[in-house]
DNA sequence: GTTCCTCATGATATCGATAACATATACCCG
DNA sequence: CGGGTATATGTTATCGATATCATGAGGAAC
């Protein structure tokens, strides 16, 4: 920079494609073209314009350009919670898998509740996504009629819905769950209790109680002891709650699975503060094989799910849909892998 | 329902204002009026605009509206990460104080480096957003610039820069740090022995490491016991194996403070699993205050720290810029709370 | 040298909503 | 009952970019 420092003028405005066009000494659709990747400009003209851009700290404003050009780059995805890390994974997948592509991701989360869902999905909709990501198949009538009026891809995830709207990444939470408790009856344990949420609120939550429920009865062991415990998700304090009342009503029960691994954690942690010995004593297990699982003592056997690769499965479909052919190839459904993982606490 | 069931026209394209309008019998501009709270609509009108926007699933288009009404309704909140729960609970603050006034969060996460902020705070000022809430006070100059030619107001959280770029919503990680150190020492420690992550790129664990250093040299306890671990953010595992080469080259420690509850609990369980007796043999505090902590045996003696908070008073901070007055009332910088939580560890 | 093609660039219309102004109708009050 | 005011609705221009078509310059082939 020999010029003499360029003197920056105060205006409130931010700069406008034209702003650099008519200081580069070009044609704001000169200025568009060098701005976008794989679009042919002279060298000598592209070199004016990042000069103009960066003399004057431009930033192209893409809810203009997506207006005429009919794309806005925003894919939406909702979550029930943010604060899950299972769901953080999942998002943290669909952001990585969104990235190379230029895709930004619309993220909002529901508390649990279809209503919330609902507005949501309204709210991302306005925001014209071209593709949308949600967890389980529970939703709404309207929603699904907004979803459908909307005319573009939408992925479920993290079940199997029974009725799809339309693609689904996941796995099957009751056989995932049928298959901890064949696990841990293999090993010789017969007096299973399950550890869940009060309400249906959570779907998936309440797959895995039909699955514990079934495989319990498909094996012929002994049935009923359900413990439903606060509203979900349930906390790690709500597990220790949540084991007490287990304990009190069915003192001889061996083994415990609980809907996650925070409500695991927080019946082993509870178990621990009473003196008891885990697994000799009693048994846990939970599902979804968060970290706190893994390096607790006594490490917390649970199932693992792929909640990143849910999350980039799930993005690479839309994006497939999205810059692929435009035909949809129907309702495509990808099941994703689970694994029990047996550690000390069981 | 007594109609007959309406047909649907297979239409690929969404409908549009216009066609709710032909539909109501209306113009454009009285439906975009219907739509929007607080406009002056009779009854019958509205009725019938929503009826036709029923009807067709119409959802109004806010990037066209942003267009012209110059407000796109964004607001843009960049964190470390998303897996972390407190950022995570900073990230809910920010989307709860939005929920009311119709703002819509952009989340992203940088990793922990400043390059991807950068790349980040560009992406997000193409949506123009009207606030921007970032973490930290460490951003390139790049990234300053194009802050400050987007004329947006930006809150800057969870410490207190030396140079903020305009509001901060924030706390000394230093001083809290300092706090614990000084908490401890008046209950008899005087060994002490600090993990935390291997580089600077987690500005606020630096500062927190800076404060215990300070603090230790301030009080004339005996220096030097800093353990680096891991590139940020360090995990469980990592906290783990920390304290397993802390105890190899200081074995008469007595108290390990550490970057985050993460590492703590990680550390807490390999001296469990080690046969060691905490805090007898030795003593192990985090920051944070994570649920693990709280809920694990023993329990972590840790520093609260009100991220949920955080996130709210930042939006909200923003919001009354955008909503309120046009001019800015200067670089209010707002301290946000935190204490010494006790428990059994120490 | 003429024709044809490629590549770089410009001109104009347009995306779908809203701001701003214009107009029409109803209502109020002395 | 006339003038003024409030309320409801319509008309037009516009936000800032991009799609599309048009144009012009340069080069290759014969």
């Amino acid at each position: 920079m020999g010029k003499a420092a360029s003197s920056r003028p105060i205006e409130s405005q931010a700069p406008t494609m034209a702003d650099v066009a008519l200081r580069a000494g070009v044609s704001a659709m000169t200025v568009s073209r060098a701005l976008k990747e794989g679009s042919r400009v002279s060298k000598a003209t592209r070199e004016k314009i990042m000069a103009a851009v960066n003399e004057l700290g431009y930033v192209l404003d893409q809810s203009a350009g997506s207006l005429s050009s009919r794309k806005t780059g925003f894919v939406a995805a909702i979550v029930p919670s943010i604060n899950n890390s299972n769901f953080a994974d999942t998002a943290r997948g669909i952001t990585d898998e969104l990235e190379s592509t230029g895709l930004q991701l619309l993220l909002g989360y529901t508390d649990y509740t279809v209503e919330k869902e609902e507005k949501l999905i309204e709210a991302m909709l306005r925001r014209r996504p071209e593709g949308i990501i949600l967890t389980g198949g529970a939703h709404t009538e309207r929603a699904r009629k907004l979803l459908k009026s909307a005319g573009i891809p939408v992925v479920e995830t993290w079940e199997l819905p029974s009725k799809p709207i339309d693609q689904v990444v996941g796995f099957s939470n009751e056989e995932a769950m049928g298959l901890l408790v064949k696990t841990l009856a293999r090993k010789g344990y017969r007096k299973f209790g399950y550890i869940g949420g009060t309400t249906s609120r959570d779907t998936r939550g309440s797959q895995r109680r039909e699955g514990f429920v079934r495989a319990i009865e498909e094996l012929g062991l002994p049935t009923g002891r359900l413990v439903s415990f606060g509203v979900p998700p349930i906390s790690i304090e709500q597990g220790g709650q949540a084991i007490v009342s287990m304990l009190e009503r069915w003192p001889d029960t061996e083994a415990v699975l609980c809907v996650s691994d925070l409500s695991a954690f927080g019946a082993l942690m509870e178990c621990k503060r009473r003196g008891m010995k885990v697994p000799q004593d009693i048994a846990i297990a939970g599902f979804g094989d968060y970290e706190v699982a893994a390096f607790c003592h006594p490490g917390i056997t649970t199932v693992n799910v792929d909640c990143y690769g849910i999350g980039r499965q799930a993005a690479r479909r839309l994006i497939q849909v999205i810059r692929g052919a435009e035909k949809k190839q129907g309702q495509e459904i990808v099941l994703t892998g689970y694994r029990v993982v047996e550690r000390e606490s069981t």
